[in-house]
DNA sequence: TTTCATCTGCGCAAAAACACGGAGACCACA
DNA sequence: TGTGGTCTCCGTGTTTTTGCGCAGATGAAA
């Protein structure tokens, strides 16, 4: 029997995709989060064998959960389970410790076998994902990527004070008004949006946001 | 027993919910599909009572399956399930026809009795969803909103060449490379930004953008 | 036919974003 | 101690976007 902990924000998926995976004998969901907060909070008290983990969730999304798991308990293994489709996540997943990728767009039967087949050596992948990093491998980088930006403590591509700012953008706000929100010059906003450009294979400030929201790198609020 | 008819396109969220919803003795899911185009074809085949209906969705997205349901099978009561919360969209989909509005957030015990508390009288509204509602209105709106938007003959928010050119511009291209893509003049394109810019709540293209996807406008690809 | 929305193009001016280079202060780490 | 990354600010200049007004062509609908 594998015990199981689930974080997704949505509720309605969580709870019957929960349902679903009890119906099979081998596996049991033991712990439901909404987040990496609570999954913080309420893993002391269970034994869990596997984390269900999605991307993007507010609080504390998956790629911050993914970390503190690997670092406070190795012993666990991390199936992310996500819409995204993207290498570059993928890549990053696996460099945070997760042991495999599975897409939502995905029959439930194949996600049971994906828990039963996980390994500490190998990382599970799902089928329709299997041949995007095949493609993927043919391509070849023509700016900064993942795997050689600037490595931080946490090994984040944009800073703390960046993702700040990508917020304040996407929200719609001009470098003059975050400038204020902030309690900064209006240059120095400038300054960070040119950085945040740079580390995207973007041109200008919609494509780099738009593209940080699609790796996964920032949620979008309101 | 209510026969019930899935769509949306993240295959494990379906077909988990499905299996939950079963377990319900007075409901019954008959037909599961992955977008509006698949309802279209296989509808005709089974005797549905309640369409559960996503609002993302590639090929053919919930607003415009909820047009055609209504316009095509009256008798068949909708329900939207999604993640999204905005109120704009909700008040877009009870113009089309839609019977209620359930966010995927909550708890599927709601879901059962949402179907269940389904009539064509009054609007289904999720208890996560009212209060979102009441906020509302306390709100004036300061631009042109979506209930006096130009009404066109699909009531669209965007028109086609405003769409094509959010696509472009979702993707970083600037006036200049659209106009080279549409073999039209820069100042057009110019003119169609601003048109789109004014038919959201946004000030500049960036919230616009965004805007439109959060909304459901648009789809970003890549 | 008239009306209306759409698509198209133009001119002008201000605002904002973007490009490039430089630099001091701070902090963590080796 | 030195290195490197981050955050901050500055100057200069170009490119792009945005705001506002105007207007003809087209096509669909009333």
């Amino acid at each position: 029997m594998i015990n199981i902990a689930l974080v997704d924000d949505h509720n309605l998926f969580r709870t019957s995709l929960a349902a679903w995976l009890n119906n099979n004998e081998k596996l049991h969901v033991a712990l439901e989060c909404e987040n990496g907060k609570e999954l913080q909070l309420f893993l002391p008290k269970h034994q869990i064998d596997v984390v269900l983990l999605d991307i993007q969730m507010p609080e504390m999304d998956g790629i911050e959960t993914c970390e503190w798991l690997t670092r406070t308990h190795p012993g666990i293994k991390i199936l992310i389970v996500s819409f995204l489709k993207d290498v570059d996540i993928i890549y990053q997943m696996m460099q945070r410790g997760a042991h495999g990728y599975f897409s939502k767009e995905s029959a439930p039967e194949e996600l049971a076998n994906a828990i039963l087949s996980l390994d500490y050596t190998s990382f599970f992948f799902n089928h329709s994902i299997r041949h995007i990093i095949q493609e993927a491998k043919k391509w070849k980088p023509t700016k900064k990527e993942v795997s050689t930006a600037p490595a931080t403590s946490h090994d984040q591509l944009f800073t703390q004070r960046e993702t700040e700012i990508l917020k304040w953008v996407s929200q719609g706000l001009k470098s003059a008004e975050i400038g204020d929100k902030m309690n900064i010059d209006v240059r120095t906003v400038e300054t960070h949006r040119r950085n945040i450009i740079e580390k995207t294979p973007a041109k200008n400030m919609i494509g780099a946001v738009l593209w940080a929201f699609k790796e996964g790198w920032i949620d979008l609020e309101g």
